[in-house]
DNA sequence: CGTCTATCTTGACATCTGTCGATCCATGCG
DNA sequence: CGCATGGATCGACAGATGTCAAGATAGACG
C-alpha cells in the first residue's frame, strides 16, 4: 500500500449524490443500507467522531494531525481511526511537507443529512 | 423539504433534542460524542438500518414486527437488532394483542440530522 | 549522511458484535 | 385446559473492532 499519495482514495466511491430518499419516506434497499450503514458506522465510535468534528469545525476548512489528536488515545490509536475515516470516504488527507492534514470529503455529511431529514 | 421544526417542539423529549451544535461549528465534547457515537452506532449495521427506515417509513409511524422482519436473516437476529435500537433510543415498541409495534422515538432523527446539517 | 520529528504500519490481544438454533413467555382460540 | 403463533431471551461461536507497544517511513535540517 505505498499509496504515493493520500489524498487519492475512492475506497468508497462517494457516489454521494443524492443516495437515497429519507429514511421516513421510503425503506432502503439493501445495497442503499449497505452504503449507508458504512457511513454511520465511521462515525459510530467517541474517539472517531471527536476527530471528525474537529476537522469539520477546523477554521480553515482542514486541520493537521498534531492539532487535533489529543483525544486520550495513543498516536497510532489516532491515526488507524484517521484511516478509517478516509476509507469510509468521509475523509480526505494530503501531506504538505512535515505535516498531513485533513479535510472533510464534500457531500458526504449532505448525503447524510438528507438521510435523516424530515423527521417530525 | 420540510420547512424548520420551529413550528413542530417535539412533545416528549428523550434527553436527546438538543444534542450539540453542527460538527461543522464546534468540536464535540467527549461526553457528547459517546452520545451521539451510540445513536450513530444503532443505525451502523445494514440490517439494522433497514429495519429502522421500514419503521421509519411505514404509512401509519408504526409498523408491527411481522410487517418488518423479511431483512434476509433468522427471526431471532431480528429481534436482536430491535433490541438494540430501543436501547439507543431511537425506537420504542409497544405490544397490542398478539403483536408488537414500533415507531420512532420522536426527535431522535432531528438531533442527528441536526448535528450534520450546514453542510456544504 | 545523520538525526530529529511527525505520521503511518505491524503485530498482538482482549473485548464487542452479528448470527443462529433452541427455548421460553405472552396472547388468542377452540 | 391445551395448543398454535408472534416475539423475546439464552447460549454458543466465528469474525470484527479498539487499543497499545514497537518498528517503519518520510520530510526537514544541519
Amino acid at each position: 500500500m505505498s499509496n504515493s499519495s493520500l489524498s487519492e482514495l475512492p475506497v468508497i466511491d462517494p457516489g454521494v449524490a443524492p443516495c437515497c430518499p429519507p429514511l421516513t419516506s421510503a425503506s432502503l434497499s439493501e445495497e442503499d443500507a449497505v452504503k449507508m450503514a458504512a457511513m454511520f458506522k465511521a462515525l459510530s465510535d467517541p474517539v472517531r467522531l471527536r476527530l471528525f468534528s474537529r476537522v469539520a469545525s477546523h477554521p480553515d476548512g482542514e486541520a493537521c494531525v498534531c492539532d487535533i489528536q489529543d483525544v486520550g488515545v495513543s498516536q497510532p490509536t489516532v491515526s488507524h481511526h484517521l484511516k478509517k475515516l478516509r476509507e469510509a470516504g468521509l475523509l480526505a488527507s494530503e501531506r504538505r511537507g512535515t505535516w498531513v492534514y485533513y479535510r472533510v470529503e464534500p457531500g458526504v455529511l449532505a448525503a447524510m443529512a438528507a438521510l435523516l431529514a424530515g423527521a417530525r
